[in-house]
DNA sequence: GATGTTCATGAGAATCATTCTCGCACAGCG
DNA sequence: CGCTGTGCGAGAATGATTCTCATGAACATC
């Protein structure tokens, strides 16, 4: 403490390292929610091999930095995806994980209304629809 | 049976049993969400001993038959909370895990539009608000 | 009440995602 | 070019949840 320490606590301050950019780029690419195991298994897939760990402590970061979304699927799996710039909620088929977008301005209002009527500040609202999709409830189990 | 059957409600010829009905009874006792372990803890402690096993096991029935609500907490824990009659969703207060129940069909019947919309069946939704109540956004954390 | 079938129980092992440990490598800086 | 601290990774540790399987209880029947 006593040697020049101005600790600027930058978010963006990390490292740039191949590991942290193969994870990056891969999540660019992706367009549904994937568990933090299968990110790990398709990085090895393309020959980017990365450390599980290394997946999880910079799946976390991105998340602390607000880049990623998550999402806890109903067994416990958490699934990450990256963000996109406005703010939405999810559609996920339960049984392929195609994820579809949808917009909700009036859920919005909605979860802000209700917050401030029972006193509550610094609110944050998770609004997730599960479901089957139409390619799954035809396609044979 | 030649007795009158006091019909212990089993929706699904569930058997009455000592531990089944101990659980029953802490969980009609509680308002507030409880993890399996945590109501495990509450049962030994009340001295109605039930296996761990047995608590997971009757938790996901009671889920199964629509008596009682699920969360996942951020952390990965599930928790448990007897249902009320009618459909609802949670407001949860992230710092002391109180919790207001709230009716909203107005995002029932978006849901379910917008299910139908995209093509999909079997839908289920999962609507929860978190935010700091009022007495711990004055209260020093 | 006695009895047989079947399902529930529970102790501990197994599973599985996630986190931690800690020695080593490398990015960024002088 | 060499320092220094941060990021990496293999495997161990953790912790919640589920599974195994022999035993015991619940319920219907006799």
């Amino acid at each position: 403490m006593t040697v020049g320490d101005p600790a600027p606590a930058d978010l963006s301050g990390r490292r740039s390292t191949r590991q942290r950019s193969a994870l990056v780029a891969l999540l660019e690419e992706l367009d549904e929610f994937r568990s933090a195991q299968d990110l790990h298994a398709l990085l090895r897939a393309r020959g980017d091999a990365v450390g599980l760990a290394t997946v999880y402590r910079t799946l976390q970061s991105l998340v602390d930095d607000g880049q990623l979304d998550v999402l806890r699927s109903t067994d416990g799996e958490a699934a990450y995806r990256r963000c996109s710039p406005s703010h939405h909620h999810h559609l996920v088929c339960r049984s392929c994980g195609r994820t579809v977008e949808v917009a909700d301005p009036p859920v919005e209002r909605w979860a802000a209304r209700m917050a401030a009527e029972h006193g509550f500040t610094d609110v944050q609202h998770q609004v997730e629809v599960f479901g089957t999709c139409a390619a799954c409830t035809t396609a044979p189990s």
